[in-house]
RNA sequence: GGGGAGGUAGCUCAGCUGGUUAGAGCGCUGGUCUGUGGAACCAGAGGUCGAGGGUUCGACCCCCUCCCUCCCUACCA
C-alpha cells in the first residue's frame, strides 16, 4: 500500500516560480541591477532573520502586526525582515568604521509580511531596494528616483507614474486647513473620492463628519493631485497653502530638479495626499504606479528617514531609499502587456537531437562545440533512440520548452564531405519553406548565431 | 480588517430533486509510424469529490466547524 501522500501545497501567500516565470523575473532584476550600478550603487546582502528588537517598534503599528515573529530553538526572539530599510540601518550603524559616506547600496531579495494575500499581494515577495545614507536632501532623492525610472524604462515600462510629496509639507497644509493631525488620513481619503462622487457629497462629508473649517482650500489643494509636474504645477504647490512656505519651495525645487534628470511629464505627479504607512519616514515620500494597473496598488515606494539610524548608533545619519516590489511589478507589467505571459522553460537556444543511441557521441560533440562558442545548447538525454524513430518526440519536447533551433545529426549527412547536419528552425511553422537546411559542421555555429539574431 | 463567490483527476470543468464500480476535454505515459515538431487513432496511469464532524438505510450533493482560492473594499510592495 502506498503511504499517505503529502499534499504538495504551499503556505498561504507563498508561491513557486516555474522556470518560465522565474526567467522573466530574473531578467527584470538584472535590468534594475545594471541600472543601479550605472549610478554607482553597490550590492549589499543582509540576513533574512533579524532579532526582534532590531525589527520592531519604528515601523508603525500596522507594520509591527505584519512581522513574522517566533522564538528559535534557543528561545531567541527573532523575526523575518519586513523590508530592507531596517536591516540597512542596523548594518550601517554596525560598520561605520568600514563604510564611506555617502553609502549607496541596493539589495534584492525576499521580504515577509503577515498580511491577507490577494492579487498583487503576497506574504513572501521580492523587493528591489535602493538607498543612500548620509546625504541631506534633495540630491539623493533625485538620483534615487532617476535610477529607478531608468530601470523601469529599460524594461519597457514607460507607463510609470511617480507620485511625490513631503510629509512635513503635508503637516503644514493640514495646519493651515485647520485639520487636526489625527484626522489627516480621513480627510485625504474623503478628498480622494472627489472624482467619483462629486463635489457636493465630498463637501458634506468633510464639513459634517470631519468638521473641516476651510473646505475651499482643501478642494484647491486636492486638485493638485494628478497634475503632471511642470512650472505650473510647481507654482500650484506654492499657492496651495495660504502661506507659501520654505518647505513648499523646497518641494517645487525638487520637482524642477528631477525633471532635469528626465523624469517629468506623464511620469511625475505631485500628490499632496501621499503620506505612506511606515512611521520612520520624516520628509520626502514617493510611490510608483504602472498606469493602467493602478488597481493592483503601487509597484514601489519609499522616502526619507532621517531618524532611523539614530536607533542603532550614536552617530546620527540621514537616509533616503525606496524599493520596487518585483511581484507586483510583474503583475502590473503582465496586466498592461508590457511583457508577455510566458517565456520558455528552457534556457537553451539550440536543441541537439540524438538520431540513434549509437550516435550519441556525435551529438554530444556538437553540443560541446556550440557551448564552447557560447551558444546555450541542450542535448536529448533519454536512451532508447533507434535510427531517427524518436525524432518526433524530441522535436515535440524542444518545441514545448521553447528552444528555437534544433540540430539533427543523421548518419547520411555526417558521412558527407564535408560532414554536415540538418539545422531546423522550430519557430517557423511545419511545412513552410526554409524550415530546415543542411549545414556543414564547420559553419554550424555561424549559421546558428545568424538565425538567433 | 470589512463584504461577496467558490473548492470534483496535473489543468478547465460536468455530475439530474442525495441512490449501486465519479465522468469529459486538454495534458501526461506507452503503442501504431525503422530519418523529422503543434496531427490522427488505440491503450494506460492519475481522484480518500479541500479537511474533520453530523443528519440519513445511503452523501460529491443537506447541516456545522475549520482550511484554502478568487472578486469587490480599506491599506500596502
Amino acid at each position: 500500500m502506498a503511504r499517505d501522500r503529502i499534499k504538495p501545497r504551499n503556505l498561504r501567500g507563498f508561491r513557486d516560480f516555474l522556470p518560465s516565470s522565474a526567467q522573466a523575473r530574473q531578467r527584470i532584476v538584472d535590468i534594475f541591477r545594471k541600472a543601479f550600478e550605472l549610478y554607482g550603487f553597490a550590492p549589499l546582502e543582509t540576513p533574512a532573520l533579524e532579532t526582534e528588537e532590531v525589527l520592531l517598534s519604528d515601523m508603525g503599528v500596522d507594520a509591527n502586526k505584519q512581522i513574522y515573529r517566533f522564538s528559535d530553538l534557543e528561545n531567541t526572539k527573532v523575526g523575518l525582515r519586513f523590508d530592507f530599510t531596517v536591516s540597512l540601518a542596523r548594518t550601517v550603524a554596525a560598520n561605520l568604521n568600514r563604510i564611506s559616506l555617502p553609502f549607496k547600496r541596493y539589495q534584492v531579495g525576499p521580504v515577509w509580511r503577515y498580511d491577507k494575500p490577494k492579487r498583487g499581494r503576497y506574504r513572501e515577495f521580492t523587493q528591489i531596494d535602493l538607498d543612500i545614507i548620509g546625504v541631506a536632501p534633495f540630491e539623493p532623492e533625485v538620483e534615487m528616483v532617476a535610477a529607478v525610472a531608468r530601470g523601469l524604462r529599460e524594461i519597457g515600462a514607460d507607463n510609470f507614474v511617480f507620485r511625490v510629496n513631503d510629509r512635513r509639507y503635508l503637516g503644514e497644509v493640514l495646519e493651515s486647513l485647520g485639520v487636526e493631525p489625527e484626522k489627516a488620513k480621513d480627510v485625504f481619503r474623503v478628498l480622494d473620492k472627489l472624482q467619483k462622487q462629486g463635489e457636493k457629497k465630498v463637501r458634506d462629508e468633510l464639513t459634517g463628519k470631519l468638521l473641516l473649517q476651510d473646505f475651499e482650500s482643501a478642494l484647491e489643494y486636492e486638485r493638485m493631485q494628478e497634475v503632471a509636474v511642470s512650472e505650473q504645477a510647481a507654482d500650484g504647490l506654492l499657492t496651495a497653502t495660504k502661506d507659501a512656505s520654505g518647505l513648499a519651495k523646497y518641494l517645487a525645487g525638487f520637482l524642477k530638479r528631477i525633471e532635469q534628470e528626465g523624469v517629468g511629464g506623464d511620469n511625475l505627479v505631485a500628490d499632496p495626499s501621499l503620506t505612506r504607512g511606515l512611521d520612520y519616514y520624516t520628509g520626502f515620500v514617493c510611490e510608483v504606479d504602472i498606469r493602467g494597473a493602478e488597481a493592483l496598488g503601487s509597484v514601489g515606494g519609499g522616502g526619507r528617514y532621517d531618524d532611523l539610524l539614530g536607533r542603532y548608533s550614536a552617530t546620527p545619519l540621514t537616509g533616503v531609499g525606496m524599493s520596487v516590489g518585483l511581484d507586483r511589478l510583474m503583475d502590473a507589467l503582465l496586466a498592461t502587456e508590457v511583457i508577455a505571459a510566458d517565456a520558455g522553460q528552457s534556457t537553451a537556444r539550440v536543441f541537439v537531437t540524438v538520431f540513434d543511441d549509437s550516435m550519441r557521441a556525435e551529438s554530444a560533440s556538437i553540443a560541446r562545440m556550440l557551448r564552447q562558442a557560447g551558444v546555450a545548447a541542450e542535448m536529448w538525454l533519454a536512451e532508447g533512440n533507434k535510427t531517427g524513430r524518436t525524432l518526433s518526440r524530441q522535436f515535440k519536447y524542444a518545441d514545448k520548452v521553447g528552444i528555437p533551433l534544433a540540430v539533427v545529426a543523421g548518419e547520411d549527412e555526417l558521412a558527407k564531405d564535408p560532414p554536415s547536419v540538418q539545422l531546423k528552425d522550430l519557430r517557423t511553422g511545419f511545412g513552410e519553406e526554409g524550415k530546415q537546411s543542411e549545414v556543414p559542421l564547420g559553419e554550424l555555429v555561424a549559421r546558428v548565431k545568424e538565425l538567433l539574431d
